[in-house]
DNA sequence: TCAATAGTGTCTGTGAGACACTATATC
DNA sequence: GATATAGTGTCTCACAGACACTATTGA
């Protein structure tokens, strides 16, 4: 049985941490600060901020956005993907944790905020290869695969795209989270007929070679019935290795 | 620009409210109790408990399950589906939940807790056809919605069955949650060629009438990678934000 | 002309759904 | 025998993947 003080209801400190993905030269990228104050000063850490009085968790998290990115977080889509509540994961009390997922186009270079040192678009690869401060590393990795299952089963890789992108630039999105090549004839074919993923805006962009392509914007549909298939989710199925 | 006491970080306390989901008679149920205490004295919710000093989140929840239903949540799978942060939600002051699906086998009759009048499964239609306490009309909507995606692209369905169970029960799941009718030569050989899903027992199990059916128990694997195709009867929801 | 990228045609294999059929039980 | 439930065979259609082909641009 516990001790009496090591039971009972807590109030606790509640904050969203932001895990914001973007795409730069074919790199998943993710934005990370490094810390200006302790715990873990000077170490890399995802965004985050505190609940205030009368906002939402999903509110924190939007102006998180907004401060680091000058995104308008109510026009992105801002997923839940977890919540972290062991009671020794912050060193400064019990702070529980929801971690959300923003996915955005390519952004301009993120600036520091008053308590951060600098705020950088890292290699996802890299951030996860080195040490975070918090739990971050998990939080980061939940958040990645989180992604990686939305592409899948949502329209959410447009996100990562300018407003007006072609279906190749898509197919980058595509590749470059899940980390393999996809038939670009068949990629085209499956886009053009998934109805509601893609408008056509009857203009087109050159390339420095080659036949211009066609541009779109993203469609209306949100969620999709079928979903995208992913080769090589541990499958016999084959796909060749990228690069 | 909002006024000084509206901003800046806030304690709050945080619960974890229980979506518990068992099928009796052909109908998919939930477990509801009926508040003994103000606020909402008297009205129908579900059951949750606050996070306390020494446990996760999702401890809380474990700890609720097994109190009210007398089942070890650790050996269930406990999805969380979403977190509620309005800051008027709960008149007792700013309370932050998070909800947790559970889905169980047909279990005995709830027991009422102490400040509980009465614990009861209830018609799940019926239940989202009444008004609940706080904004758990709300919870329970998502958690269902939740608990029909998890059926697509999970095992499981089969915690909804006995330890042993046939092919057909596990249809009735399918059919019970999703509101549709299947085809049951087709779902027989969709679920035996399906690796890991079932594993034989080897025995089988008299019917009143007809054929006895073969008996399957749970298989390892728990995330299907080519989801289960759910026919297009409900599927009107885009994805809802939740906080 | 060639090189490069965009986009289409077409074949093949797999799997879902429809539904007829066989198998095994009780009455 | 009839009836009910379990489970299989088989046909068709749709779609994913492989890959050859056409289309449209710049050099």
């Amino acid at each position: 049985m516990p001790q009496e003080s090591d039971s009972g209801p807590v109030q606790a400190r509640i904050s969203a941490d932001l895990v914001i993905l973007t795409i730069r030269e074919s790199r998943l990228k993710v934005l990370l600060i490094v810390r200006g104050t302790p715990p873990f000063d000077g170490m890399p850490a995802l965004p985050g901020g505190f609940l205030e009085r009368n906002e939402t968790l999903r509110g924190t998290a939007e102006r998180e956005l907004l401060e680091e990115t000058g995104l308008q977080g109510g026009r992105l889509p801002l997923e839940l993907v977890g919540l972290y509540s062991e009671p020794d994961r912050d060193p400064r009390g019990r702070i529980v944790t929801a971690s959300y997922l923003a996915v955005a186009a390519n952004l301009d270079e993120p600036v520091a905020g008053s308590e951060t040192k600098s705020a950088n678009w890292i290699d996802v690869k890299m951030a996860l290869g080195e040490p975070l401060a918090f739990d971050h590393s998990r939080i980061l990795r939940d958040a990645i695969d989180h992604a990686r299952t939305l592409l899948e089963r949502t329209t959410i890789a447009a996100t990562f795209c300018d407003e007006h992108f072609t279906i190749r630039d898509l197919q980058d999105v595509y590749e470059t989270v899940w980390d393999v090549a996809l038939d670009p004839g068949n990629f085209q074919r499956k886009m053009t007929r998934m109805e509601g993923f893609l408008e056509e805006t009857g203009t087109t962009r050159k390339s420095p070679y080659g036949r211009p392509a066609a541009l779109y914007r993203r469609g209306p549909v949100r969620t999709l019935q079928t979903s995208i298939f992913r080769p090589s989710a541990s499958l016999d199925r084959q796909s060749r290795p990228r690069d």
